[in-house]
RNA sequence: GCGCCUGUAGCUCAGUUGGACAGAGCGGAGGUCUCCGGAACCUCAGGUCGGAGGUUCGAAUCCUCUCAGGCGCACCA
């Protein structure tokens, strides 16, 4: 598929420079296999009527060998038609070599690290991480098929008052087990998995840190309660299907002087400032509505010091780019992390901030309430267990993570058992079922096999369903759209049961038996390729 | 009050830096199967793209205003 390299070189000889060359597939056939608006986009740049453009474009193109015939239609758009060896062709580079057929080279090994969840270790995670989870996961495995060198980061707020709170809460009740009283804190935490952490924590140490002041013993109470939340989530994740390459501890940012070290280079270069007795960051400097306060007039650092840090410590760490994906709550702290990453005399095109919109929990239409505090919630776990991992994900990933989600629990479980992740994963199965049927001499070399067979309306429109899946791909990578594999997934599994359907793949002579398992092979590989994106099963039977 | 996100078919959502008559799944109606997995396939019905202006060859997409829902506007995290 190199249509837009050949469209860029014809565009240099006319002598005009086209940004970006959009490609699409036609939903009308007569619109050819592929069309480009290109000449309509240049049209005010050369002056030119677009037609009179695109009569020219595509005279250069008709010379080309892959095509049999490119059309100038509509107000200037240039639909290209294949020869059908042409797609042969392109079919049997893709057996012979998937990897480096789907796996398109576009970040050339570029690093970026993208943090996700990162949620507070006070708690549970819920559906809501779980979107992020699945996006994040999801973001990072289609960027590293594109050639980057990803880092998959989990920041851990293990400082300030937060954890604070959670030692507090989980020093309480385990004064409780014992009956002594210490008044529960009024912001504390009271989820059943408080007293899970005290119990273990009276087996542990019996009645060692009973009669002692909070502020005595809360480090030992905060460190163990975080590691404990941390186990949790790390075990939710990892049951959800989402791994982490690293987790960034805040605490350790203050440890190690980082935190320090990064306030002092901004105060050089005059970006923090003292004022009523706090320390406040320039941000207005930098397009943000106010300065912000670092360091509080108490001397304790606001959630702010530490994040600055932690995203200059990021770029320090080298990486070409950097993406974080935040829950949508967190979208007014946008200007003062852009504001920070000016600052630190970086170009804020490096940092590419995802919102993640909310997640509304509902069971048979009727809303779930959910407060961490209050320790009422479902959790991503119970919702996993009775929904499901692959449905689960498959759902946030049929969505633009910037749209609001309602998650009923019965309808996901309903209508996935008569659509949307079967759907694909049937396709799967069934061909793999194929596969375990065919004789094991059909199924050698099947590239080898006579693909211009392969001459019906279903083949064709498959192979070619199969070959945009590059398309698909680079547009992905280039937006950050995970989503876009899902859908194009189900289109791919559409046409596959289509074509199921109406042909018989084994049973034929022998050699239109051999082209259409290879077809059956292609389709399998992208099937396989997009679901591991996803992070969804490709099960070979179900 | 200010800012961000969302509003597309009965429901849930796509719509490729503005492109050809607005798409899919579910639900509804009707059909397909002698055979590789029916968790399948095919057909039909169904939308003034929240509303009003504007920009242009061309708008669901961009701008302005407006309505509705969600979320933010701390020396909280």
């Amino acid at each position: 598929m190199q249509i837009r390299k050949e469209l860029e070189e014809i565009l240099k000889e006319i002598g005009v420079k086209a940004p970006f060359i959009e490609l699409e597939v036609p939903r009308v056939n007569s619109h050819g296999d592929i069309s480009t608006p290109v000449a309509m986009m240049i049209a005010r740049q050369v002056k030119k009527p677009p037609r009179e453009i695109a009569e020219q474009i595509s005279k250069h193109l008709c010379c080309l060998s892959a095509y049999e015939r490119v059309e100038v239609a509509g107000p200037g758009f240039i639909n290209i038609f294949f020869k059908p060896e042409y797609l042969y062709e392109q079919l049997k580079k893709l057996l012979i070599s998937p990897e480096e057929t789907l796996r398109m080279n576009i970040g050339n090994g570029q690093s970026i690290q993208i943090e996700f969840v990162s949620a507070n270790p006070t708690g549970p995670l819920h559906l809501g991480h779980g979107r992020g989870a699945a996006v994040g996961a999801a973001l990072s495995n289609l960027l590293e098929k594109a050639g980057y060198s990803v880092e998959r980061e989990f920041y851990i707020n293990d400082a300030g008052r937060q954890v604070w709170l959670l030692g507090e809460s989980v020093f309480a009740r385990y004064c409780e087990t014992f009956g002594v009283d210490y008044p529960f804190p009024e912001e504390g935490y009271r989820g059943e998995y408080i007293k899970e952490i005290a119990n273990e924590l009276k087996e542990e140490v019996a009645e060692e840190y009973i009669n002692r002041r909070y502020d005595e013993v809360a480090e030992f109470f905060i460190d163990y309660g975080v590691n404990r939340m941390l186990q949790w989530i790390r075990r939710d994740l990892e049951e959800f299907g989402v791994f982490f390459d690293r987790w960034q501890s805040e605490k350790t940012l203050y440890n190690e002087g980082i935190v320090q070290k990064c306030h002092e280079e901004l105060r050089k270069k005059g970006y923090l400032y003292d004022k009523d007795g706090a320390v406040w960051f320039r941000a207005t400097e930098f397009g943000d509505d106010k300065d912000r306060v670092v360091i509080k007039s108490d001397g304790s650092p606001t959630y702010f010091a530490s994040d600055i840090a932690y995203h200059w410590y990021k770029l320090q760490r080298g990486f070409d780019q950097l993406v974080n994906i935040w829950g949508a709550d967190h979208h007014g702290y946008i200007p003062r992390i852009k504001a920070v990453i000016k600052a630190l005399g970086q170009s804020e095109e490096k940092l590419h901030i995802l919102l993640v919109q909310m997640v509304n929990l509902l069971r048979a239409g009727r809303p779930v309430q959910m407060s961490k505090r209050a320790g009422e919630f479902i959790t991503l776990r119970e919702v996993i267990e009775e929904v499901g991992s692959d449905i689960t994900k498959f759902i946030f990933l049929t969505r633009r993570p910037d749209s609001h989600l309602d998650f009923d629990i019965e309808v996901a479980k309903k209508e996935s058992s008569e659509n949307p992740v079967y759907y694909v994963q049937y396709a799967y199965a069934r061909i793999n079922s194929i596969f375990r049927n065919a004789e094991e001499e059909l199924l050698k070399d099947l590239e080898k096999s006579d693909l211009t067979l392969l001459r019906q309306d279903e083949e064709l429109t498959l192979i070619k369903k199969t070959l945009f899946y590059m398309i698909m791909f680079e547009g992905a990578v280039r937006e950050l759209e995970p989503h876009r594999v899902t859908f194009y997934l189900q289109e791919l599994a559409k046409l596959f049961h289509s074509f199921y359907t109406k042909h018989r793949v084994l049973g034929n002579k022998t050699e239109l038996s051999r082209a259409r398992l290879a077809l059956c092979k292609a389709v399998f590989m992208v099937l396989r390729e997009g679901l591991s994106i996803l992070g969804v099963t490709a099960p070979e039977k179900m």
